[in-house]
DNA sequence: TATTGTTATACTCTATAACTATA
DNA sequence: TATAGTTATAGAGTATAACAATA
């Protein structure tokens, strides 16, 4: 049962594919950063932000931004104040609850994200030009495998007796 | 040939996986950021350092470490400075080039970051648990083909007539 | 009391560019 | 001149915690 017991390195896989995966996405970010700062002027949390609005016409709360882009509440302020300030984004009332704002796209914040994404998709469209459509469709499966796998894993600081 | 243009989104399979690629690397990169601040009061830069230099017995120099870190060289110097304080990393001359270093692990260094790199191994391969050996196989060749298309590919800001 | 959002702050990480010293 | 490394600086990105207004 425990004939390979080695201290530790037994699982080098899992590591090694770890390590891949990371510096892949950093690679890709990278560029991805760079580009938007270069050809828009604009940051990736930015572009996150407008792209969590681009399919809510009725926008978004500021509780519902923080949690999708698994940032603190404070920065998604900071980040919407922007936004709003160059008139791509706007504060809605909510009704019925006065503390609370809707977050949505001006149309020239939609329009100009439109541009945005365009791009963005041919950068990441040539990113994975590397691999056939079947293949795609694999990598995309076997992430929402970690993925679901890894939420349902609520995380064990403790071991579980 | 052209009968599915629609201004864009004509491959939407790519975007979908980048997104899932990178909500999930974010996902483990948080968790793991977070666990070697709360356990051994480091980063992960100084972690990736540290692991740059640990099968390297000889130590590697600035510019070494800076190329396979990403990052640009006054970062390292940082890193290192804060690691050489805390006698985890040392600084030896090279002969024949009394500009360069190596940076290599001391026997303190050696030993902590073994411990830290069991504790993240367990992290890494809890977090791919939900996957068979195979699937991690499957996952770490996929990566490769796109880590290998993406350097072999120089970035073409203009279409190439 | 709890929740929504803001403000204030501090720290890590990073790139850029000017600099020193060797080569 | 070119290279190795450092220094200085500015900005992105983030978390934390205290706070105000409303529920």
């Amino acid at each position: 049962m425990d004939m390979e017991a080695r201290g530790h390195s037994e699982h080098p896989e899992a590591l090694r594919l770890w390590l891949r995966m990371l510096t892949l996405t950093q690679l890709v970010e990278k560029q991805v950063r760079s580009q938007l700062r270069e050809q828009f002027g604009t940051t990736l949390p930015r572009f996150d932000l407008m792209a969590q609005l681009e399919r809510k016409p009725k926008g978004l709360k500021m509780n519902e931004l923080s949690r999708r882009m698994m940032v603190t509440g404070g920065n998604v302020t900071g980040i919407t104040d922007q936004l709003v300030t160059e008139g791509l984004v706007e504060r809605i009332e909510v009704e019925g609850d006065r503390r609370a704002y809707r977050v949505r796209l001006t149309p020239q914040g939609r329009k100009q994200f439109g541009d945005m994404a365009r791009q963005h998709e041919e950068w990441i469209v040539a990113a994975f030009d590397g691999l056939s459509p079947a293949e795609v469709e694999a990598l995309h499966q076997l992430l929402g495998k970690v993925k679901q796998h890894f939420n349902d894993t609520p995380l064990e600081t403790e071991p579980t007796p």
